[in-house]
Parts: C-alpha cells; structure tokens; sequence
DNA sequence: GTATATTTCAAATACACATTTGAAATATAC
DNA sequence: GTATATTTCAAATGTGTATTTGAAATATAC
C-alpha cells in the first residue's frame, strides 16, 4: 500500500536515458525498445512506470527542463541589484549555455521537435539553398567593404537569415494582421543592421 | 516504347497535392493514403509514378521549390545594376514573400522538417517558456525606456530570440570550434543591439 | 482492326512499433 | 515466518501505414 512512494531507480533510469534519446532523435524516431535497452530494463516498464510513450516523452522533457535550470540558473549568476543591461547579459548567457552545453537536452529536445530530421534536409539545403546564400554573402561583403573579415559577413548573414526564420516559425502562430507588422519591422530592421 | 514520355496528369496531380500537404503536416504525420485521396488518384500510383514515399517527397519539395521562385524570383525584380544595398533589400523581401505566401510551400516544408509539431510544444512552451520570456521582455522594456513601445519590445526579444534558435541550429551542424566563435559573437552582439 | 506498352485499381502483404498480458520475482508489512 | 503489494519480464497482440501484386482498363503503335 505505498500509495506515494519515492521515485525509484527504474523510473529514474527512464527519465535520464529517455530525456538524451528523445535529444538526440525526436520523439518518432526514438523508440521505446531502444530507450529500454540502455536504460537496461523491459520495455513494459515504461508502461508500468509512465503510462505511455507521450507521457514518458513529456516527463523525461520536464526532468530535462529542470536539470538544465540546476547546471545553469536562468539568472546567469548575476545579482538581482546589477544595472539592467547587466542582468539581461546574464541571463542571454544562461540561456546560450544551456542551448550549447551537450548536457543540456531541454532545447535540444526543442530543437527536434522542430528540426523533424530526415537527412533530405541537408541534401536539399545543399542543392537548392547554397547558390541563394552565396549571393546573398556576396552582397553582405560588397556592402561591409574592404575592412570587414569573413567572419563579420557570416554573421551578418547568420542575423539575416536567423530573423527571417524566426518569422517563419511567427507565421505559424499568430494571425495575418499581426504577421504584417512583423514583415515590415523585418525590413526595417534591415536598413538597420546595415 | 515511350521511353522519356512527357509528364503525365496524374503524375503532376500527384505532386501539386504532396507539396501542399506535405507542407501542412510534414513528412511523418502525412500519409499516402490522404495525398491519393485528394489528388483522385490510387495509393499505388505513388509507387508507380515515384517508386516510394521519400521520393514523392523529395520531387514534391523540387516542385514547391521551382513554383515558389517562379511567383517570387529570388532576385526580388531589382535591377542588377542598382547599389548593393538596394539588391540586397530586394533578396530579402523576395525571400520574407517566399516565407509568408500561403500558396508558396517550400519553406513551409523546411519548416515542418524542422518543426515537427507535436500540440505538446505549445503546452510546454506556455508551462516553461512564458515565465523566463516575461523576465526577459521586462528587462527589455526597463532599457528601453519610457519612449519604447510595445511593438518595439516585441520586437527586440524577437530579434534575440530568433537569432538564439539560429544558433541552435547552427550548433548542430558545425563543430565545437566554430560553434564557440558563434556564441562569442552572439553575447557581443547583444551589447551592439542594445 | 490487333498487338503492345502504359496506367489504374482493389485487395493482399509486410513491417515497424506501441501496447497489453499474465505469470514470475522481489520487496514490504505484520 | 506468511501475506500483500510492487516491480520486472518474455511473449503475444494490436494498429497504422507503406509497399506489392496481379488483374483490369486505357492508350499507343502498326
């Protein structure tokens, strides 16, 4: 009758092994035979223990969620007293950091559940993308001049291409009036960037 | 013996109503049995006229790609002799049209090769995110002061937001070496668009 | 017209996985 | 110690979906 128990070793064996394959994989590709086998226990455990596969998938995103926030707090360290701009620093490097540390799986699992990678895409971004971007950098060293390095214009691009993706993600969400606010202050801030 | 016969209708029936709901749903969640249905045709036809599934999806994303350019060319209709930054503006908005155009697929299905949408996303991101998002947006608006309005503040986290998941992508492409020029780069930037 | 190649179709098959089952093992309570 | 609850396990089952098949329909060549 341990109505409440403690979380037990399987269970917690589930959540680490899970949370770095769903990472690594994607909730599709990641199978519950292959999350069991290196977590060394039966596959009905995750039924026993999580219900099943979403749940586990849910559970073991949390657990990631919350050990990543425990590596590094959303603060950045940084004292609550600090100029603004201090603190904002601080928590754009915790953020940057928990993208980054291979530790990290909260947005790495983010990252899958919207980089749904087959390999096509890598081959298609070769085919079709490249010539696209070799123009567009072609540009951005025109327009820097002489005094700028390669790494400036990567940048430059990486910004460009960085905000206009991120509006595509914005497309999805909110409504076409919005969304045309959004195209506009893009372009303006184009002019800016330059 | 029609060896290199011209394409056939159900052949280009077939693709125009893969893009589209390829674009929709992505690669996994659409099913060939929904695809024949709504371009009338048989499942087999598939494997007659593709050979399988990957491939539909392959041609299919070709063809949203060649219509795409075909309503927005990539040159943005600027002269080739105006300044730079006038071409520059011109591959952008022809690029920001591509991604908002609601008959344009292609970057449609670049996005759902990458944002494999399960509805959990959305419950995560208002469980999780929200919170650390109100922090940051708040430390936004303190910067920029009483003039600042709300789009601006939008904006702003917009722009660091987007230019970190480029960086998430990035990070998995490139090696650690690279990768630490990039967050470098990234933190420095931060001041600059401050 | 007949013969041959091409295209369509309904049904059958194959397969990868998630999920369930019921019995065995193990721990916990008394 | 026995009894009861909890946890593990190998095997069976179920499901969704891509793929194949072989026959029928249609177009093309002569």
């Amino acid at each position: 009758m341990a109505d409440n128990s403690p979380p037990l070793k399987t269970r917690q064996r589930l959540l680490v092994t899970a949370s770095r394959i769903f990472a690594e994989k994607g909730y599709q590709d990641a199978t519950i035979a292959e999350i069991c086998e290196q977590a060394e226990t039966n596959i009905a455990s995750v039924n026993y223990h999580f219900g099943d596969k979403e749940n586990l998938y849910l559970e073991a995103w949390r657990y990631a969620f919350q050990q990543d926030l425990k590596a590094h707090p959303s603060d950045g360290g940084v004292d609550a007293n600090t100029p603004a701009e201090h603190r904002l620093k601080g928590r754009i490097q915790s953020l940057i950091a928990r993208i980054a540390d291979p530790e990290s799986h909260f947005f790495a699992i983010v990252h899958k559940e919207m980089a749904h990678q087959t390999r096509l895409l890598e081959k298609i971004m070769e085919q079709e993308i490249n010539p696209e971007r070799k123009a567009m950098n072609a540009l951005i060293r025109e327009l820097l001049g002489d005094d700028a390095d390669e790494k400036q214009v990567q940048f430059c691009h990486a910004s460009i291409i960085g905000q206009c993706f991120h509006l595509l993600k914005v497309k999805h969400i909110k409504l076409n009036e919005e969304t045309r606010r959004y195209v506009l202050d893009m372009t303006d801030a184009e002019a800016f960037a330059e």
